[in-house]
DNA sequence: TGTACATCAGTGAACGCGCGTTCACTGATGTAC
DNA sequence: TGTACATCAGTGAACGCGCGTTCACTGATGTAC
């Protein structure tokens, strides 16, 4: 490592090729969807011939799979972010999360298209796996401090809560992304997830009636 | 039309190529994902020349398309039988609608990739989009029905109500179709999604609070 | 019932294309002296 | 500071492949007489 940890200029090396490579991936399944990639686009959108991927990755599916690594890396690191230690209060803390978790599905498209539309499954790799069991944790966690605040005989299993909170959050992201609600201007995905998380846990009863 | 409306025998003339493409699709992206399809594997499943289905779509994405659609018509149709006329009870018949989408989702897995995974877009045609706009019609008419139930200043936005309710059953399904719940051995997607919209309609009101 | 004919759903060969991957190579870079 | 050298990130040409699509064609089918 030499002193410069900053983008070196290019030349006939590249300098910083696989961290270019990881990102116009993301750029291209951004704008053109999860069959708009291909390893020799992105390769020559970095300004490169395909062969020189393969210093840098295996194959076509690998820069895929790091793509999407990388991508619930973030996504862990800012739903927990969102969350803090879930002080002082789990329920504001969990509405905070609520909204991390959309807003970067919306502001990292390409990130979300990695991580699940791109048809590698979450278990590809080890490291890949534990990325994204690293970032369902934090929303589990969440669930148990959430379900910890009522008494013990009205709380549901931490695993059912946490499955709704994703299915709910997941389906809002997924029906936006695919422009099913689009023709209601006036549903922001934030507002639907926000209204719908509160019913729900109005419904637990971790929020009052009224 | 003959007086045959049966499936004839195979031969130089197939007989009901375009029927048996649509299944041969179907069959492919349910077992292969979406980019397990081509045209050319579709023809040779179906025992015919790529080109033979040009007699009857105009081209891959064509074919794709009318298997979107089939699958819209069909998923209209479960959801409207299940729902009934809301009669006796509009949350049993929800409850039985919210089974129907999942059972629907799973026993159709080729219609499920085709309509929500196949980079076709929901409006590609007017056909298809006519189909879609149905079948989530069907949806929003149920959450109507149910928050009539409720006092005026009580009622949430159909549209809202009914967006949540696809939010949660699609993300139940999308997470269990990705096995991203599969290591829960004790949840089953009928339990969630059913504990789920449970959990949400209490929240609502429209189920008493115990 | 038998024959001539029009229809049109299929064939099969060909096309150009972009893909992922391989290979021997080259030349810019950083280091040792 | 200057030179020789090892390293290794890149090149560029080549490969075989399956894709979607086209075309002139063929032959099974149903119908008219």
């Amino acid at each position: 490592m030499t002193h410069a940890s900053t983008i070196r200029k290019r030349g006939y090396h590249h300098g910083s090729l696989r961290e270019a490579l990881v990102q116009v991936t993301l750029e291209l399944i951004q704008t053109e969807g999860p069959e708009g990639f291909t390893l020799s686009k992105a390769a020559r959108k970095a300004g490169v011939t395909p062969a020189a991927v393969y210093r840098h990755f295996s194959g076509r599916d690998n820069l895929l799979t790091e793509c999407a690594r990388e991508g619930y890396a973030s996504f862990a690191e800012c739903l927990a972010d969102a969350y803090g230690d879930g002080q002082p209060c789990p329920r504001a803390a969990f509405a905070a999360m609520g909204e991390a978790y959309l807003s970067f599905m919306f502001n990292n498209p390409g990130y979300y298209v990695a991580m699940y539309e791109s048809g590698i499954p979450q278990d590809r790799t080890p490291e890949l796996a534990e990325a994204a069991g690293a970032a369902h944790a934090v929303l589990e966690r969440a669930a148990a401090d959430l379900s910890r605040r009522l008494p013990p005989e009205k709380r549901q299993p931490i695993k059912l809560v946490s499955a709704h909170i994703r299915a709910l959050s997941h389906g809002v992201a997924q029906l936006f992304v695919r422009g099913d609600l689009k023709d209601h201007p006036s549903l922001t995905p934030e507002e639907v997830l926000k209204s719908g998380v509160g019913t729900y846990l109005r419904g637990l009863g971790v929020i009052p009636q009224d």
